[in-house]
DNA sequence: AATCATTTTGCAACCGGTTGCAAAAAGTTT
DNA sequence: AAACTTTTTGCAACCGGTTGCAAAATGATT
């Protein structure tokens, strides 16, 4: 059915390792083969089977992509500009929607039938355990939004998420509040843990600020809104909170606003990421900024310089956040 | 570096074709053997690379999954289901993001390079021609979300959208709004054209109803507000509209509220799609709800089907769409 | 035990490419 | 034109599997 080299070869009169050579970068072949072979290709409507090629070449270009949040919508930014960036360099996602499944031998095994070149792991709940399971079946791999240990077994790139627990804290601190609290994602994301870490040791620092801390059963807007509705009906309500991510905040501000209360007036609240959706003008969130497609270009780069040298010894990446100001907590004093 | 099935051979003692036989259903080899193969396999780690086998039995289990709209909160829902989809189906998605891209001439390329078993297009932008290109390539490939004409030249599972229309202008009609509007996503986008065009025949079957309509640029909460916007600045604004999608409509609410107007009081919005944060408490938008878990199925299991049987006869699947009723609309006069 | 039917097995060719190697062709130098 | 260097070319083996076919092994029947 479909067009193969030899047929290119016979149309074009050459041998197949002409055809070959002129669709593989660095050969040599001479202009004047190569123009026959082309010409004999347009022809016949030919390009070359990538699958066929990677037996020999051992390159896929394939990337396994692999996540485990599908309903923040945070993710839906990177993905689009994972799939763009590496299209850009010729390569292809394997999109992979973990859900539930948390083992990572199943992807491992599913990733190495597929022979993919490389796996990006795009999620901030996942323990560097998952990314680890990877590079010990030495499938080059890369955990964006990841954890960073004080030694990575994997490459990581993302942010301090206890910085960003400090910044937060600082911020709520600098607007005067007195009373704080976290409202982490799920206890055992990664991300919370962290994120809860700095904050808390940040508030520690000063003598006169209440803190506390809970946390909501996933990062979906769900979780944030009930877990708020929770804490306004307990007798211990904070003047402000740090809000694990961004869909967080949202769903407390919809719990906090349905109660009557006013925000910033009432209570102040904080998220972390500034997805699109934080700058809204119905929604003016005021974050913490994850320098998102700064964050994304690295793991490409860091994933396609992996494929180079597998070995490469393992690194952090981390890239600094800044308070984005919008309307969700009240000024500087 | 990989184990393969030489090797497990070369461990059990048989035949790479014994071996073969194991990993394939249906084949003919004995317990004894099997259990062998087996057992080698276990104590090698050796799983079959899918890529390889593609090359003879010409199924690379690879679906294409190609989209445009990663701005649209509505897709993150639609790639869950899919890839969730496909996962149980055995397949495994590969992403494509076309960005501004819309020639398919290098998508059809590329989709051939990579070998895949079929395409998923899931747009409600892309015109009919898009999946065309695919079919005419005869790789399977079934459009959802996509356009249904009188005469399909592709598979397409979705709704219908002039009818969407209709109910939308129905649903206005019913309560009490007499100038109304239609604000659609980009003039281009099939889904913006047949739904204006339902809501339009709708209206004109009413002769005391005033309609008027525009686009925005894009399905996305900028382009919604900007348009609503600039709407509110004229001097003829309806008292209700029926917006080209969800997002959209949120992006219009915005503007509205923004200018002091209340909605529904004021005016009243109707989206389309219901898709999840349309049901967020602080958003609380009276849409058109599209079946989307039973299009993403249908849409699966027709392009299973059609991998079976390529040739098989081009289908439209529609589902019927309901009111999801909230908070945009005034009440049933 | 011999004959026949059925199941299991291995050989070898093939899927669609790439690539090391040596021979052939082209280009340089004397 | 001969000798030498460099480039181009095709052969054949290989990547990791599958599969048609005939031979071998097994089981059933007499």
């Amino acid at each position: 059915m479909a067009v193969n080299l030899k047929d290119v070869a016979l149309e074009a009169g050459v041998s197949t390792s002409a055809v070959s050579r002129t669709f593989t970068g660095g050969a040599s072949v001479s202009d004047k083969t190569r123009r026959k072979v082309r010409k004999a290709a347009e022809k016949l409507g030919y390009s070359p089977n990538f699958l066929a090629r990677s037996l020999t070449t051992r390159r896929t270009k394939l990337i396994g992509l692999v996540s485990n949040n599908f309903h923040n919508p945070f993710f839906l930014e990177v993905f689009d500009l994972f799939t763009r960036g590496l299209q850009d360099k010729g390569l292809r996602p394997l999109l992979v929607n973990l859900t539930s499944e948390t083992d990572p031998e199943n992807s491992v095994r599913m990733m190495r039938q597929y022979s993919v070149d490389g796996v990006i792991v795009a999620s901030s709940t996942l323990s560097p355990e998952f990314a680890k399971a990877f590079r010990d079946a030495k499938i080059p791999v890369v955990h964006s939004f990841g954890r960073h240990t004080s030694s990575p077994v994997a490459h990581v790139v993302g942010i301090d998420n206890e910085e960003c627990g400090r910044i937060a804290a600082r911020a709520l601190i600098a607007r005067g509040y007195r009373q704080v609290g976290f409202m982490g994602g799920p206890e055992g994301a990664t991300s919370t843990v962290d994120r809860l870490k700095g904050f808390h040791a940040e508030c520690a620092l000063h003598h006169d600020i209440l803190q506390s801390h809970s946390f909501a059963t996933a990062y979906s807007f769900d979780a944030g809104r009930r877990e708020m509705q929770r804490l306004l009906q307990g007798d211990s309500v904070c003047k402000a909170y740090f809000c694990g991510d961004d869909v967080l905040s949202i769903g407390a501000l919809s719990a906090i606003r349905d109660k009557g209360l006013r925000v910033p007036e009432d209570i102040g609240l904080i998220g972390l990421n500034d997805m699109e959706m934080a700058g809204w003008q119905n929604i003016n969130l005021t974050t913490i900024r994850q320098p998102i497609p700064q964050i994304i270009d690295s793991a490409i780069e860091l994933i396609t310089a992996t494929l180079e040298k597998p070995d490469r010894y393992p690194e952090a990446r981390l890239f600094p956040c800044t308070l984005k100001e919008r309307g969700t907590l009240r000024a500087v004093l």
